[in-house]
DNA sequence: CACAAATTTCAGTCTTTACTGAAACAGGTC
DNA sequence: GACCTGTTTCAGTAAAGACTGAAATTTGTG
């Protein structure tokens, strides 16, 4: 339980940067019952201060990770995963190779055109457009495919 | 020439983690004339101390981003940026993503299979293997295609 | 072997960031 | 308006990391 939470986090601290408590929220709020916690609770599950809970839980709300939400006869708020946070992760990191891409798309004339001197930049030129084509030619992503199914029958 | 280095080096530090000097040294390579330069010919391009420059220099060749040369009568190392330097970049973050889908996936049964509890994981899930699904049906990367192609005729 | 050129290591400074306890704040209830 | 309950902000601490100058080391040359 907790070893699969810290190991998630860890992967969120070291390849992504997230604050390792970030990462413990998350790991939490993936596989905790109720999927919907107080910050009192998740400070408990975790270990960690109550002030930290709260710089945490605003950070993966701005990035869209967890939702916020309040119970109608209780004053406290609880969170939860958003349905489709991990699909924002994948479009986010897609979005960013993309951007790369494009910098590197607009650095080409800086390296001029001769036979050795265009090669480095061309060549990655060349795997953003095959990455681009991918994800054009892609099936859609689940949450649309099943908005659609749901809109259709 | 400069301000397309800085955005590179802006941009890789802040969304990948990597040292500014880095990124700087990165984006010189990509663009610098001749491709191959010495650590002493960077540091001055992009005003980094010599020491500077060994220390990212060694991180940007372990990650194979660029490769060390060196030439005949003369005993100063030279660096360019590998050839396929962008394209291990996007594999690596393909990886990267695989990576988080397996930890998810092992993550499953910790979240019991009751309808709203196993709901989170399982959307998780599915963006994965939409993933994983994608890059099996992907054409082969750009210098793949190229080496199959220079192999057969 | 002495030298010179080029690179790496080291110690230290400086900046950034994560985290916490304690104080301040907001929203209801009596 | 006093008083809970729960949340956020703030100031301070501790730790990590990037960068540099100077010393040490390697590598080639006469």
């Amino acid at each position: 339980m907790l070893e699969w939470v810290e190991r998630l986090a860890k992967y969120c601290a070291d390849q992504d940067g997230v604050p390792l408590i970030a990462g413990r929220v998350l790991g939490w709020l993936m596989i905790c019952d109720p999927p919907e916690q107080s910050a009192q609770q998740i400070a408990t599950a975790i270990g960690a201060s109550r002030a930290s809970l709260s710089t945490n839980l605003r950070l993966l709300s701005s990035v869209g990770f967890v939702r916020v939400l309040t119970k109608p006869a209780s004053r406290t708020v609880f969170y939860r995963v958003d349905d489709d946070a991990w699909e924002k992760v994948v479009q986010r990191q897609i979005a960013s190779l993309a951007a790369v891409g494009k910098i590197l798309h607009d650095g080409t004339p800086l390296a001029g055109s001769s036979p050795n001197h265009g090669g480095r930049i061309a060549a990655a030129n060349e795997v953003f457009r095959w990455m681009q084509q991918i994800f054009d030619n892609a099936p859609p992503l689940p949450s649309t495919a099943r908005a659609a199914k749901e809109s259709q029958g």
